[in-house]
DNA sequence: ATGGCGTGGCTGCCACGA
């Protein structure tokens, strides 16, 4: 089973490269971010006819997250981050489906650091800490993904220095981060590539592609019954050469097959 | 250090992103 996460920055905008990234990548769930359009306005149709479910959260302008599946119904378990009743942005969205629990986030920016959109950066990291807490014990697989808008170390940087006084590198953003992590989630990505250098953003400008100067701040994060079924996972940076291309590219995990149960015990060992 | 580019919304710009 293949789940995705992609920061797509703008859904309409970008769908002609989306549905070609669907058809070429086959991902059977997809969590997408930055859909920066209306809940009306979002382009059901050409999705399900592309083969999937869709669930969407929009919100005008800006924000907005969804998700697709191509193995079956999406059982929507939330939309919306509890603990702020009063926060109105389109940032989370959450179903089972297949057997698995799946959330897909869109954390905030947080710049200017510092002043009031990184004050709601952290608390929103503090809230996020405080749900996927709830959700790692669970017996099912669960998969926390998205855009968390966090470089977690140097190595997920080109140019640590550039990113300093920036709120997707500070030094809270990173701890909050690795506090989640130290609630005993596995970085997918991180895990299965200790050493290597894997980004997922680029910016537009500089040819910042061209000279892989980016970052990694799209991440999955998997509670124990999901890392044991951990089987690959990467970043497809093929969409990031496209035309009209998001400046993100779709981070991806595979996960193994449920092991069959009881009879087949014997017949596996033949 | 600054600016560079791109999206969407409502009209010649502005807010926002990372």
């Amino acid at each position: 089973m293949k789940i995705a996460t992609y920061n797509v920055n703008g859904i309409n905008g970008r769908l002609p490269v989306l549905l070609k990234w669907l058809a070429l990548a086959q991902p059977d769930i997809v969590c997408l971010q930055e859909l920066k359009a209306p809940q009306e306005k979002f382009p059901e149709t050409p999705i399900r006819d592309a083969g999937y479910d869709v669930i969407w959260h929009g919100q005008s302008r800006w924000n907005g997250v969804a998700m697709l599946s191509r193995i079956g119904e999406l059982h929507e378990t939330r939309r919306g981050l509890p603990g702020d009743p009063r926060d109105e942005q389109s940032r989370y969205i959450e179903a089972a489906v297949g057997g698995i629990l799946v959330a897909g986030l869109y954390l905030p920016n947080g710049n200017p650091w510092p002043g009031p959109k990184y004050d709601y950066k952290l608390q929103w990291m503090a809230r996020l800490d405080t749900h996927l807490e709830t959700l790692f014990d669970l017996k099912a697989p669960v998969v926390a993904c998205g855009d968390y808008n966090v470089i977690p170390t140097d190595l997920d940087v080109y140019k640590p220095e550039n990113w300093k006084d920036d709120a997707l590198f500070s030094p809270e953003a990173r701890a909050a981060f690795q506090g989640i992590l130290d609630q005993g989630w596995t970085d997918a990505i991180r895990h299965l590539h200790p050493d290597e250098r894997i980004y997922s953003f680029w910016d537009y400008w500089r040819r910042s592609y061209e000279r892989n100067a980016g970052i990694r701040i799209d991440h999955l994060l998997l509670n124990k019954a999901a890392a044991k079924r951990l089987k690959a996972a990467g970043v497809d940076t093929r969409p990031r050469g496209w035309e009209k291309s998001s400046d993100h590219a779709p981070a991806w995990i595979e996960l193994a097959d449920e092991r069959p149960k009881g009879k087949n015990e014997r017949t596996r060992r033949c």
